[in-house]
RNA sequence: CGGGGUAUAGCGUAGUCCGGUUAUCGCGCCACAUUUGGGAUGUGGAGGUCGCAGGUUCGAAUCCUGCUACCCCGACCA
């Protein structure tokens, strides 16, 4: 079972260039695009989905759900939002299957059954929430709305890769309706907070924080922030996006609101997500030649407790002593799997709770009881050592911290090594081919140039960082005057 | 949608060019025994519409035609 799990994730070893991951947490299903997130993969993305929505709550959002079915008819409201999306839709239109007409086996649709409007499966839900919201709204006392959805979505990829760009995801969509331009734009940096503060005290990953430029941008909206983050392979992944969308969905939908001053206005709007790809940036940051390494806080099982027994009375006195520990964990919060399976060796159990990623494991045999004594290993550094029995509890609690820290520096002193400046062209290319990473540069501010780079050398612009200091220069291109430097990179 | 490739047991595969005994091997699975501090060993066993549909032939995993699905490279994208 386990060399299983070797041999078909090696198909996983795209995402890391050399490194092979051994986690058993999704596997292609046979509709085309799709995954299955297996029960422990599942797991995790509940963790992260829990802590999010935490956080959505505390930050004033509440959770609505709206339809999965959108009429074609909204797409087309908002120009800019219909050419972004058109290309990639799932379109509904029968109701309703019978046999083959010419006789041959299998079933065909309707021909009387067909839509008078088809229906499309979302892509994302600003249409259908903007037709929504129209309802909702009359007066400034009715905002701001702030409503969060967690669903699935479709979109029709042309190439899919597990985890990061499959035909249907899940995700949570925040979208918001506020009285001023403002009050939108603030909600945007928030949201974009939330997730920046996610990523690196959850996620133990590094992110810069920035504004797209206009190629990049959400299809509809005036401004798109994100976060970036390297993977080890030191492409960048786009792990988050907030989106300040003016009034283009207000007018689309013709949503007004008549403000204090009692004049009729347009609503201002944001939306936001994340998505299932977070379980792909999660494994591309932290894994190794093991297999996943999960930070603790997004743990399933934080310690893994291995007993090691020949005879069911050395059994049971381990368990007795190991009872107490886990007792002890349990009440401070911490998960634990207790596992005295007979029916695998210590051995593969000690492999499987490091593919799987988990942080921490406690081992205890005979020759440890006899000397009141236990082996801790940790997950990140794969270091063992032998400690006292009663200071278990402190030691795992402290290693649990420690682990969360050390994914996080690690992963951003990596980021940093791979972060250079081009000034010219030829430095520029030269770092592409030979370093890879983020490369912070000069570009003269027009999409024309982002699209002439992107076509020569694969390399986007990954964004504008907020804090990226001002400072003249040369376009790397096309040597025009700029302002201050972007990150680019190849991305995926 | 363009270019290239693949489809044989739960997984990974040999055999296909050049048609011919009972379709190969490894992992996994089941039983028993010995094992248990880093993925145990031995013996025995179960498991197959050779992607689907036609065709050629005395005979097809193998040759021909059509279809479908998946993978890789492009264009597209969270």
């Amino acid at each position: 079972m386990a060399k299983d799990f070797v041999k078909r994730s090696e198909n996983y070893s795209e995402w890391y260039n050399e490194l092979v991951v051994r986690a058993d947490l999704a596997e292609n299903s046979s509709v085309r695009g799709c995954m299955v997130i297996k029960p422990y993969g599942y797991a995790i993305w509940e963790k992260m989905r829990d802590e999010l929505d935490r956080m959505f709550k505390e930050t004033g959002h509440q959770n609505a759900y709206f339809p999965l079915f959108i009429p074609k008819s909204f797409f087309e409201k908002e120009a800019e939002h219909v050419e972004g999306f058109a290309k990639e839709c799932a379109v509904v239109t029968h109701h309703r299957l019978k046999p083959k007409r010419d006789g041959s086996k299998g079933l065909e649709p309707d021909p009387d059954a067909r839509l008078e409007e088809e229906l499309i499966v979302r892509p994302t839900s600003e249409t259908i929430i903007w037709d929504t919201y129209k309802g909702w709204i009359k007066s400034y006392r009715d905002l701001p709305i702030l409503c969060n959805q967690w669903a699935n979505v479709v979109r029709w990829e042309m190439r899919t890769r597990m985890f990061l760009r499959t035909a249907e995801f899940l995700w949570q969509e925040g979208h918001t309706a506020h009285a001023t331009e403002s009050e939108a734009v603030e909600e945007t940096k928030k949201m974009l907070e939330v997730y920046a503060d996610f990523a690196e005290n959850y996620m133990a990953m590094p992110v810069l924080k920035g504004v797209k430029s206009p190629n990049e941008r959400f299809a509809g909206a005036i401004d798109t922030y994100c976060i970036e983050a390297m993977m080890q392979d030191k492409k960048a992944l786009q792990a988050g996006t907030s989106h300040f969308l003016g009034q283009n969905f207000a007018k689309a939908f013709d949503v007004k609101f008549l403000s204090k001053e009692n004049k009729l206005e347009y609503v201002w709007a944001t939306s936001w997500g994340v998505s299932t790809r977070l379980m792909g940036a999660l494994i591309m940051s932290h894994s190794d030649d093991n297999g996943l390494v999960l930070p603790p806080k997004l743990a399933p099982i934080q310690v893994a407790i291995v007993p090691i027994f020949k005879t069911e009375e050395e059994c049971e006195k381990i368990n007795a002593e190991v009872a107490r520990i886990q007792s002890e964990l349990k009440a401070k919060g911490i998960s634990i799997k207790f596992d005295d399976r007979r029916e695998y060796k210590p051995g593969w159990k000690f492999s499987e709770y490091e593919f799987k990623g988990v942080p921490v494991r406690l081992t205890m045999g005979a020759r440890d009881l006899a000397e009141g004594k236990c082996e801790i290993a940790r997950r990140d550094t794969l270091e063992k050592q032998t400690i006292a029995v009663e200071d278990a509890v402190a030691t795992i609690e402290r290693l649990l911290e420690e682990i969360q820290a050390n994914l996080f520096q690690k992963a951003k002193t990596f980021r940093e090594e791979n972060t250079r400046k081009a000034n010219t062209w030829e430095e520029f290319v030269n770092i592409l081919e030979n370093e890879g990473g983020f490369i912070s540069a000069h570009w003269d501010g027009t999409p024309e140039t982002e699209e002439k780079i992107k076509e020569l050398t694969k390399a986007t612009i990954r964004c504008i960082p907020f804090d990226a200091e001002e400072e003249e220069g040369k376009c790397i291109l096309t040597g025009k005057p700029s302002h201050r430097r972007v990150i680019f990179a190849k991305a995926y």
